[in-house]
DNA sequence: GACAAATAACTGACTGGTCAGTTATATAAA
DNA sequence: TTTATATAACTGACCAGTCAGTTATTTGTC
């Protein structure tokens, strides 16, 4: 193996280790993963995992940390862009099928489900960093358009976990399900129903 | 320990062997679970296990098949009684609460979701059996009532897992943040919530 | 530019502990 | 006494983490 001198060289070893480390975790669970395999998988051996992480555990933890964030951020882009709280659904529930096709997110909700006992503070640290703000950015969109008169909505809060509930249903479906060729969902065609429905909802008070 | 010299009393055993088993695994995780713990949770010793299981594996994989037809049984019933999709719908989203709060529903399904790679065909026939029949029964609910006048629906199978998902939603909120105090989630009102969106989205069209 | 010395990234054999599954033994019941 | 049930000591495979040794790369000297 070449060596990582400069620290730009160990950041990007680092980063490898890591979505080794995700992909692992994610395919055996955090007990099953051996530590041989996620150095092989990042193109080193077992001993080097241990100049850039102290431990199994500081993997895991690090991992989700570090994945957590972008997420968010990017969400965050998104809502301040949108002009109103019907735009704002159109482009979230726009953008959720590539959420859930192609990025992490799915892997890092398995693996936090999965060892969450295991990991008591990293998840409670992963719902109130990225769950509930999240959430929360949902929420205060969805009051902001039942004070201006846009829609009446009477439980911001509850309303915006409708929202989401159908990322994480698809989310799920995905990682328990995907393995089988005849289980297939059609993300895409789920979230346009879901807006159709939803705005339909919001628009005719179903939410007042 | 005193013997199960009788079927009855054996039965009872290994049905005891069974949930303490679910209860390891959902704890732990399968890998970490371990035999000794299961069995003492049951009150034998680790040795006795295998008197009534041949190994690990046939512990999960039979755990999942005893406790999966119970529930599609229990919504296949309710749905014969309801007399229009309306009632039905207003049936199961009332009973949703109750089976996430207090059925194994969530444990088995967050045990499925963890260990999905490790067992692939329990997984597979866990979705045949389980989720595509329940999932069928919505979606025939729901179609029956666009064909009969009584709502307006394009997609039937979209819907209906637009009808469950928010059942997912909890059931994973639950597993993955039950252990916070201040991570609470009023699950009736939730569902309270979605039958009246729902409702008033399949009336006014918006699944058309 | 060639060579030697110094550095630090990397390796893999090893250790200590854990745990699934086995088996020899004990004992309750008939 | 025989049989079935239960136990706990045992075995062997497995793996996280360590560390003595290896080697790619850099730095210093001529």
């Amino acid at each position: 193996m070449q060596r990582a001198r400069t620290q730009e060289a160990k950041d990007q070893r680092r980063k490898a280790l890591l979505t080794a480390a995700l992909d692992e975790f994610y395919d055996r669970g955090f007990t099953a993963a051996r530590m041989d395999d996620i150095a092989r998988r990042a193109g080193l051996s077992k001993g080097s995992v241990y100049l850039y992480f102290d431990s199994k555990d500081t993997l895991f933890t690090e991992l989700v940390k570090e994945y957590a964030l972008p997420n968010v951020e990017r969400l965050e882009a998104m809502a301040g862009q949108a002009d109103s709280a019907t735009g704002a659904i159109r482009m979230l529930l726009g953008f959720a099928p590539v959420l859930v096709r192609e990025t992490v997110v799915p892997k890092i909700m398995k693996v936090l489900i999965a060892d969450a006992p295991a990991f008591p503070k990293t998840v409670t640290a992963y719902r109130k960093n990225v769950i509930e703000r999240g959430l929360g950015l949902i929420t205060a969109t969805l009051r902001k358009a039942s004070d201006n008169g846009e829609f009446k909505i009477a439980n911001p809060e509850l309303t915006a976990r409708l929202v989401v509930a159908p990322m994480i249903f698809s989310a799920i479906w995905k990682i328990a399900f995907e393995h089988d060729a005849d289980a297939r969902l059609d993300i895409k065609a789920l979230f346009a129903l879901h807006e159709k429905m939803l705005l339909t909802a919001l628009s005719s008070g179903g939410a007042a």
